[in-house]
DNA sequence: CAGCTAAGTTGACGATGTAAACATTCCAGC
DNA sequence: GCTGGAATGTTTACATCGTCAACTTAGCTG
């Protein structure tokens, strides 16, 4: 309803997310200027300041719709390996590579959008007791847009289950299924923003053949010891 | 020599790289100008471009330099786990996420470098015949900083020799040390990532500890088996 | 229909990246 | 020792950006 309403668009939100996605399959966050999405959205300058904050929480969302899809991937490449715990663990660290690959400028803004964060001009120390290093604790303020932070553990929530389903099927070795996952989640990771950088020299469908056996050479340490 | 001089300061590009490092202490790369970094280095705002093509190329440098001492600080470890080389191997990974979060943006500077090429206005096809998904790829015009490259290639080859040396003592597995290396080099990578961007609920030193933990439990997937 | 509020616009401001034109200093060859 | 490039810095200028303030319009609520 309401379509061809020049003022009051309908669902300016969801248009601008979508505006900058579409900008952002040419060029990276950093090139990617609010007035330019405006503009693709077909709205003055300023209209975005209605819906977001600012070019950091736009950003932020469009990471949060990311994260949804990239759930969305994981989860759908363990349903595709039946039941199978270990192919499932492997199927999912590779749909974790294929989406990182096939939207790298996507993949970097949900991964990286703490460094759009401001983080500054605040000399204020409120609470000396936390004294150790707490350079890149976002939690400080409270506000840090903790629904991306939420839609992101539930993102990995789904290869937590893949090691707890495996614990069950006698496959993968005792313990806290969570920090069990937290070995395949780092080194998956860790390749894709590795092949992003582009500091291996493969590309394209061989990048996806040397996750693969990567994550299989693993594997093999969280695996349950023969008997 | 030539220390008073108000023009020609005597090198100019050490000054600027130093001051941008001032600057990357406080802030992230994302807001830091190169105007900034002119004023931090008592220069006019346009000095730097006697010096560096664009932003992008003093970050580059910036980042350069970043590679050089993180290799220091990987070497350094090696060094300290005198010859024995499982011990080597859980000593480089702990220095990698240790470098990591003690330096988190230098560290964001030298990985995320490419985020800041333009990579963009070129609907030209030169050769036709690299089909695949070429995105991310830094090679196509030749000239993408692969002084930066070499540099972090160099950087990685101290993993690769740990992985080397280990196979000499027979406490690694056969194969390619390159390709072995690949793994905990991703996962290590990977988790310090994880950490910089407040994915993982830990911080300091306990941090430190989590990355040990996760080093340990994948190393054995590249042990030579017991006999 | 009167008015309140949400949603969008216009205009302005300071900061930024970078190009062009200009100035200063250093060094080479005479 | 002078002179004339070539380096190296500076000034000026411009388009663009993020964001604020003031204004306008549309839709809803009574």
């Amino acid at each position: 309803m309401a379509k061809k309403n020049p003022y009051h668009h309908g669902d300016l939100r969801e248009a601008l997310i979508a505006a900058a996605l579409v900008i952002l399959k040419d060029k990276p966050a950093k090139n990617l200027s609010l007035r330019e999405v405006a503009r693709q959205a077909g709205v003055s300058h300023t209209a975005p300041y209605r819906h977001f904050e600012d070019k950091a929480d736009l950003l932020a969302a469009v990471a949060e719709e990311g994260f949804i899809e990239f759930g969305r991937c994981l989860k759908a490449a363990v349903v595709a390996a039946k039941a199978e715990p270990i192919e499932s663990l492997q199927a999912t660290g590779e749909a974790y590579i294929r989406y990182a690959l096939e939207h790298p400028i996507h993949f970097r803004v949900m991964f990286n959008y703490c460094e759009i964060e401001d983080e500054i001009e605040r000399e204020i120390e409120p609470s000396p007791n936390k004294s150790d290093l707490n350079k890149s604790d976002r939690t400080e303020s409270g506000h840090p847009h903790s629904s991306l932070q939420t839609t992101a553990t539930e993102t990995f929530q789904t290869l937590v289950e893949v090691i707890a389903s495996g614990q069950s099927a006698g496959v993968i070795k005792a313990g806290s299924p969570r920090d069990l996952a937290l070995g395949p989640w780092a080194l998956v990771h860790g390749l894709a923003m590795l092949l992003l950088d582009g500091m291996l020299p493969v590309q394209g469908e061989s990048a996806i053949a040397l996750a693969r056996s990567v994550i299989a050479a693993n594997i093999s340490g969280i695996q349950q010891s023969k008997p």
